[in-house]
DNA sequence: CCTACTAATTAGGTATACCTAAATTGGCGA
DNA sequence: TCGCCAATTTAGGTATACCTAATTAGTAGG
């Protein structure tokens, strides 16, 4: 009984699991291999099948998990996986609303305390923020009941013809590039104008009205998605 | 690697020990036995003797432990835990002051928390409350350098003669009996008029200039701890 | 001083969640 | 269609942190 059971009947193992799976089935929830999940978590393919298989052969299981055919999400999966990610973004917005925090630091923090918060921690710093639905990235927070709504963006990094575009959101995973993206002003909600590099790699930013231009490399360009407003 | 390592590098179990170590040996940090800490830990004495053996095993040890002799947390050992009781204290109060939680909830939630929080985490909510000195028990909070203040007090269970008291601390320790405390008034810093009751048992309390009374168990009494103003 | 009793320790086992190394398996190109 | 290769699974092993049952060590009373 030793590895922390949490606020729910999860580990945090099994949360991460399931966030995963969550996100690599992308949004049409698409089957998602062994592999991509070994990589995504850091842990070797065999410790993915263990995993699968004992989440798969419960009474009510988490993942619909067949032989050489990957994984999905359950409905209970699937619930639980968008608690996780509603406790993650709700973090994120606290720290970075209440507590000041750095952009670049609320993601490590909100990774490691989402699987240890009550219901009622969710609740009392959801309406401490007046229940907000986009966390500081710009992603969309899960409702309550688990609804979260999409919204239709594309990767700096595919725009082939520049022009003007509202910053979406920006990617988390990567501590360095957010930093590069917050010093040049990018932040979800603003205008942004592109145009090519020269070269065939790299775009040309500027944010709002600002005259100040920024130089973004594709793998940059990668962390931040926008809509397109103009050509 | 499985077992949840936390922000600093001990797992959430050897922070229990040593926390409970540190509150069973007391102010003189006497030692205390396997059997005390299985008691409050409710694990099997196996279990803790194991766990002893290895924290006193380690190149940096924890503790200071012998067999058949008991157990001392070592210096190392008493800042991690004035550390985690640092980290617990002050969620208690920034869950009380900033997200309203009720009293009786704040232990429970501090209890998970305090383990997986980072030292800026610590910081941010430090700062946000001014660097409070007490928790909204009335406990006072260590300092950063591990420095925790003790002031005299008893427990209201020990009065022989009624009189006048300021309110030191209430337990946190049975949710049941703080609500109880609660709901008399029993707030620290307050004042606190006692009588003993007709029987040899319980107490007859009131607190401020508030005429109402309210009679106490001495179960109940145990968690309120008190400092004589008058006789 | 020796016995009884309780505390503490040792021995052996469980579950979680990882690992590596050695089979499999399934799909794709020749 | 065959065989190969990468993906997957199985088999066997590690560390943490628990457990129970059996043994041993102190200690207090007769």
């Amino acid at each position: 009984m030793s590895p922390g059971r949490q606020a729910n009947g999860n580990t945090e193992s099994v949360d991460n699991y399931l966030k995963a799976i969550f996100y690599l089935g992308g949004p049409g929830e698409s089957r998602v291999t062994i592999k991509s999940l070994a990589d995504r978590l850091c842990v070797a393919p065999a410790s993915v099948t263990n995993m699968l298989q004992k989440l798969a052969s419960s009474p009510a299981p988490l993942v619909d998990y067949e032989r050489h055919r990957g994984v999905q999400l359950s409905g209970a999966g699937k619930r639980r996986a968008l608690e996780v990610v509603r406790h993650h973004r709700l973090i994120e917005t606290f720290l970075y609303e209440v507590l000041d925090y750095p952009l670049e630091e609320v993601h490590a923090e909100a990774e490691r305390l989402e699987h240890f918060i009550s219901e009622r921690f969710e609740e009392r710093i959801a309406a401490k923020l007046g229940h907000p639905k986009i966390d500081p990235h710009g992603h969309s927070i899960p409702t309550m009941e688990g609804e979260m709504s999409a919204r239709e963006s594309m990767m700096l990094a595919d725009v082939v013809e520049g022009g003007t575009f509202v910053i979406d959101s920006v990617s988390d995973r990567d501590t360095h590039n957010l930093r590069l993206i917050e010093a040049c002003g990018i932040t979800p909600g603003a205008r942004l104008r592109v145009r090519r590099s020269g070269s065939s790699e790299g775009y040309s930013v500027s944010v709002g009205r600002s005259p100040k231009s920024f130089d973004l490399s594709r793998e940059v360009a990668r962390d931040v998605r926008i809509v397109r407003l103009t050509k």
